[in-house]
DNA sequence: TCCCAAATGTGGATACTGTACACAATTACA
DNA sequence: TGTAATTGTGTACAGTATCCACATTTGGGA
């Protein structure tokens, strides 16, 4: 019987046309099912019907893909912020409209990180810098990054007098570091076997902490 | 010229003596300067002068060295602990010790993050669930693992009537989120630039905002 | 229009990794 | 003392990243 060499390629082109995209859509893939470790430079160049060493053209090394991977990752959970900060309601006030505008920046990033635990790991598996937290890779449609929705909100709190100015330095990494460590912990912690609805009820906590503690 | 067959193992003994303990040993070593990725199974081998496959007889496979490489690390963190709260001076009213012990705790953690990243990301590479939390392995001299002095801080706010009891529970999971946020944050996130002085501060700032909003 | 250089994809090879299976040396115990 | 359990070895396989030489295609000047 011989053997069918049918392995050759479903593409008829040579040229692929736009592989670079296509890795990284099949990187997406991997990650959302398994976290950046998934992430495998081998396997992305299977899904595009490719061979292996086609994916150096396009980056330096596994590591390159991961990063482009995580910024597109990083961009999918600043649109989940902007969703939640989107569906927030009319406030009387400045001062609560102020807050509202915090927590929703907070609970959208607690949402995504339930959602999407492959992809928050693979967004913050490299290590990130003022820079790329502030690269147009990582953002949203609103062109800011879930580092500077942030910081916008935060500017707001001080705005409608909320904040006091004194207290505003060094806040976004306060708000971030708890928002980031509930994250962490719900997704592969002590508190990944709660039940959604008690997740919630924790995030909430954890914000109201912030909006006191900062 | 006839090769020299020098490979042959310095260890005169069939036996090793203590092969786990030597793996976890040299797991230690190898998650010290590189995380958890760099305990690798051959290489630990390697170091403890052992056949590769002589690790299965102690590890079922890779994930349960990392795994108890994780829980040596974990008693680590704890140790880093106890020290920073027996460093506590004496303090006039009860309430103000309570409030320095919890302080120490996390002040501890974030010194061990930054003295030693590569043990602490190993210490919780593995998914914790609170039977590890509370696992002896995982313990420091006291016999209280990381989050039972976590737990045991905090019980003492409430003694002292620092922390009204209708706000007790589940605090531990928002000052731990917060903490952990922030030494992950400090160790691979933009904080990791910052001078040892800076992140000192900043996580004085942290346990402070901590303190207010629980 | 032709041709060459740049861009992109392929094939083959190397050096790692984890781990399964059969076997060997040693130790413990009945 | 002999036999079974324990512990370590050797060989093998599949999967990974990545290097180098080569092939194909494309685009831009002559």
């Amino acid at each position: 019987m011989p053997k069918t060499p049918v392995k050759r390629s479903r593409r008829s082109t040579y040229r692929h046309g736009d592989l670079r995209r296509a890795l990284i859509e099949a990187g997406i893939e991997l990650a959302r099912a398994g976290g950046p470790e998934a992430v495998v430079l081998r396997e992305t160049t299977r899904r595009a019907d490719v061979a292996p060493n086609a994916a150096y053209r396009h980056f330096a090394d596994r590591q390159a893909l991961v990063q482009a991977v995580s910024e597109e990752a990083m961009s999918l959970l600043a649109k989940t912020i902007e969703e939640e900060v989107g569906a927030i309601g009319q406030r009387k006030d400045a001062a609560a409209a102020a807050r509202a505008r915090l927590s929703a920046v907070g609970i959208g990033y607690l949402r995504f990180a339930q959602a999407e635990p492959g992809l928050f790991q693979t967004a913050f598996s490299v290590p990130v810098d003022l820079q790329l937290a502030a690269s147009t890779a990582s953002a949203g449609e609103s062109g800011l990054t879930p580092f500077q929705q942030l910081t916008a909100a935060l500017d707001g709190l001080v705005e409608a007098k909320v904040l006091p100015l004194e207290r505003r330095m060094g806040a976004e990494f306060l708000a971030w570091s708890a928002v980031h460590g509930l994250a962490i912990l719900l997704i592969d912690g002590p508190l990944r076997g709660l039940e959604p609805e008690q997740k919630q009820g924790i995030g909430e906590m954890l914000v109201g902490m912030v909006q006191r503690g900062l």
